[in-house]
DNA sequence: TCCATGGCGATTGTGCACAATGCATGGGGG
DNA sequence: CCCCCATGCATTGTGCACAATCGCCATGGA
């Protein structure tokens, strides 16, 4: 009984790939959120209703959430929010940091200084993720944390570096929503801040060491230590209660 | 090859995932085999028939592959093999000397030298490309060349890594192929054995050292002038006279 | 009381047919 | 002779319905 949604009778029969962009970030920003934790199940025809669209759209969205690790998908089981193990979760980081490390180098060395259209960019950015934070909106306060990253390797002109970070950056908030410890945010505004700053005054090797130490410190918040091993089927943990072998 | 597997019979209502795999494997090496240049259509039927699937299988392979950037979808247009820019090309060689420079790090500091089994997998896999380039066998060279430097990502035991470097060696392979100057080999099988024999040894720098020229090396041998810019259709080109069948 | 077995509901996987779209071609007009 | 527009064809996009499969639960026996 959806209004109009199922699809316009006149209108445009065929919707384009928007609704499938809208859905996956839609998706992604409830797991960094909190809302569908690491093991949810992710229904097909519930979420078609939800979004309003065909089953073969949501089939389409999953697929591309599997491919990004962020969901697992299992034959004729169908789809539950990734846990990624204690493992992934470290190497997750570890190819952050290998990869942010190399955008913050690219920002600092070109030239000394950022581009004034960067800054600019940069500058409205820690505004809004200033407000957000200042405003208790925790779900925007993540989102826009996650962008900040995502922006810098933008700036940085490197595309295909992006494209990698995007993914690993979705991991990784996965990863913070199945191994947090109490339920911090996923990053401090401040350092954000103060990477910025860095930046903008073209001290290189500063900006590099923020980075670093300020994703090192998203990581050791974390409660890495033996909780969300990788052969879980967690379905399991729930449907009965055979324990594994709590060491 | 024909990949018609032991399934290939319509008989089997349910295949499972292999054929897909199977399937995603054919066309990359295809792909990086120059059977399949870039710009050439990937009409969903001819697959389909090709390969004895159903169209929606098809549809599901072209899917995982656009999203690797090595096919093109286009609206009511189709799929072609993707033409990435001079600039792509540039920055998917870059972010493979970061993180292959990485992995070998991460190999030679791992106590100085590497494990025995390490050694035998990556000994094996030598006499198996020199055995290749050996027996002219051009296909089989390009496919275990890209497979070097997986294994060595493998090695490294950094999954995440190696998952990143999946992709950008798929995108590599595309990318000599758009941008190929005659038609030289993705690798040199000589330098990988430098390489190893210096992993072997426990000489960090100089593998490293030896990654980095061997990667560079790779790409100087492309024609990436401006050639190959990336609005090109070219399928106006060449008319509708393709012939996908390797046949 | 506990375990094995069979049925049942829910969910996913797949094929099919039709609608929509874009491209190429041919004809007519300037 | 060239350009523009209408028509036809090939291909993709989408919805629908059915079949296969899995997990759960009730029933019966030891």
């Amino acid at each position: 009984m959806t209004p109009s949604t199922g699809t316009g009778r006149r209108g445009r029969k065929t919707a384009g790939p928007a609704p499938e962009e809208a859905m996956f970030r839609s998706i992604v920003d409830a797991i960094a959120d909190r809302r569908l934790p690491p093991g949810t199940r992710l229904v097909e025809e519930q979420l078609a209703e939800a979004f309003g669209v065909s089953r073969a759209r949501v089939r389409r969205v999953l697929l591309r959430l599997a491919e990004g690790r962020i969901v697992s998908i299992q034959r004729n089981r169908g789809a539950v929010v990734a846990r990624p193990s204690v493992r992934e979760a470290r190497e997750v980081f570890q190819a952050r940091r290998l990869i942010e490390r190399e955008v913050v180098r690219l920002l600092a060395a070109g030239g000394g200084r950022m581009q004034p259209e960067a800054a600019d960019r940069l500058r409205r950015h820690l505004a809004q993720e200033a407000q957000a934070v200042g405003s208790g909106d925790r779900a925007a306060a993540i989102r826009l944390s996650g962008r900040f990253h995502l922006l810098l390797a933008e700036l940085s002109g490197q595309g295909v570096l992006t494209g990698l970070l995007e993914t690993l950056i979705r991991r990784s908030s996965l990863a913070i929503a199945a191994h947090e410890a109490p339920h911090a945010p996923d990053c401090d505004a401040e350092e954000h801040k103060r990477i910025a700053q860095a930046l903008d005054a073209g001290d290189a090797e500063a900006a590099e060491r923020l980075m670093i130490d300020h994703l090192e410190e998203v990581e050791r918040r974390l409660d890495l230590v033996a909780g969300g091993g990788e052969p879980i089927d967690l379905r399991r943990i729930f449907g009965r209660s055979l324990a594994p072998d709590p060491a």
